[in-house]
DNA sequence: ATCACCTGTTAGCCAAGACTAACAAAACCA
DNA sequence: TGGTTTTGTTAGTCTTGGCTAACAGGTGAT
């Protein structure tokens, strides 16, 4: 048995893995290793062997694999993230399950010790305070629900677009060349909200309007170094702070 | 130029690091690129050429090296992911700085579309809505103070020993063998916290307390077809609702 | 009993991505 | 101009973690 420094990921995954089987199907074996985590079973036995050198799991050729109890906590350790990170994003974001799966898989591996503590208290907080439950359903109702609009908050300015512009939100299609902004929010959805958010809009990003092309088709900004094009219905849509007025 | 299927996480991080060293320092060398990502200069070349080939940098051996049209737009992609996670962890989780960053870095390459837009809607809402504001000051005043007892908030029943059996949590320790309960809250900071994070007790799971050592100083618990040990103290941290009682 | 099948192992291959050591090209001085 | 230093490239090695193909060991059916 040798010290481990770090595991892999991909030890990780199998260790998880086996971890589940043992769970369910009181057996793990190399078939539903491989099945599990979609590789060939060929690729199983020295990632076993691995395993087994350090000690956290008993491997003897072609029999039942099981952890060891220092094996079985550092699965645990894994699965503890691998819930946590799922249930924010099935219950607090409201991604699909799918998806959350997905991404709590691959992000299991790198949550720190004080991310996973920190995000537990969030989720604590939410299931158990009900100040908690309460913020969660106006951010479920008024901001998830944007593309209903029947259905949004009346609460929140942000989703009233009469009472938007008190609130220092308008349009980055209101504004003049020159103009430096804070971005506030991208009222979007889909492709288009995807690509805005991809090409770096994010709330609190401060961009310069450069050019605007005549009939306001396309507005050229600077945002960090970088320039970037956008088209009217795009720029409609990236909600920013008016710049400050001298009075 | 070859099509891309999918990038891996070190060229996306190399084209990272390349736009983050244009956008500071004008120009990007071998030589940054190396030190940006602790690697030796050995290692950038092959990974230059690797990045050309996809179309994404402009590279001829010994010159600066810069991002093409479509290298920007995929590093931003990943900078874009890499900001929206900083800013979670940093103002709405608020764990350090630098673990931040940390966890941030590692995540970013695998953050769904979904996830994204999802993150960042939920920004956008502590942000911009008042309603989101008030729910972040409520967690951070209620739920990352508990340690500071005097500063915790006065609206939240779990932060409030008196009442928090009204709301059906009781410490585990007070448990009887044979019981089934639901686990609530961790009411523990700092290594116990994360053991008994990582042992998987997370608000939402079922516990069955299986044993109790003599003078309640071992409890011996079944979580998911494991068993799992826990000291006198571990057990009076580990919030849990009361079993159903039988009127 | 033997043949076929299922499962697991081995051997050998490959690509990514790191490393060192040695070499080549530029740049920097004197 | 020529030597030194800095910077980049090449060649060769290693580890991880996949793959295929071939083989081995058990189980079961005929």
């Amino acid at each position: 048995m040798i010290e481990a420094e770090r595991l892999s990921s991909a030890l990780e995954d199998y260790l998880e893995t086996i971890y589940e089987l043992v769970r369910h199907q009181k057996v793990a074996r190399v078939r539903d290793i491989a099945r599990a985590r979609s590789v060939r079973a060929a690729s199983v036995t020295p990632a076993m062997r691995r395993l087994a050198d350090l000690g956290l799991i008993r491997y003897e050729k072609r029999e039942y694999i099981d952890l060891t109890p220092q094996g079985q906590r550092e699965a645990q350790r894994v699965v503890s993230r691998h819930q946590a990170l799922t249930r924010f994003f099935k219950n607090v974001l409201k991604i699909p399950v799918k998806t959350a799966e997905g991404d709590a898989c691959a992000m299991e591996h790198s949550l720190s010790a004080e991310g996973m503590d920190h995000l537990v208290r969030f989720i604590e907080f939410v299931h158990n305070c009900p100040e908690g439950a309460r913020l969660l359903d106006v951010f479920h109702a008024c901001v998830l629900a944007q593309h209903q609009p029947e259905a949004s908050c009346q609460r929140c300015p942000m989703g009233q677009p009469g009472k938007a512009e008190e609130h220092r939100a308008v349009p980055l299609s209101a504004i003049d060349v020159g103009a430096q902004v804070l971005v506030r929010r991208i009222a979007a959805d889909g492709a288009m909200r995807d690509r805005l958010l991809d090409a770096g809009l994010l709330p609190g990003e401060i961009v310069e309007v450069v050019r605007v092309a005549p009939g306001r088709v396309r507005f050229d900004l600077r945002r960090g170094g970088f320039e970037l094009r956008l088209t009217g219905d795009e720029a409609r849509a990236v909600l920013v702070a008016p710049p400050e007025r001298n009075p």
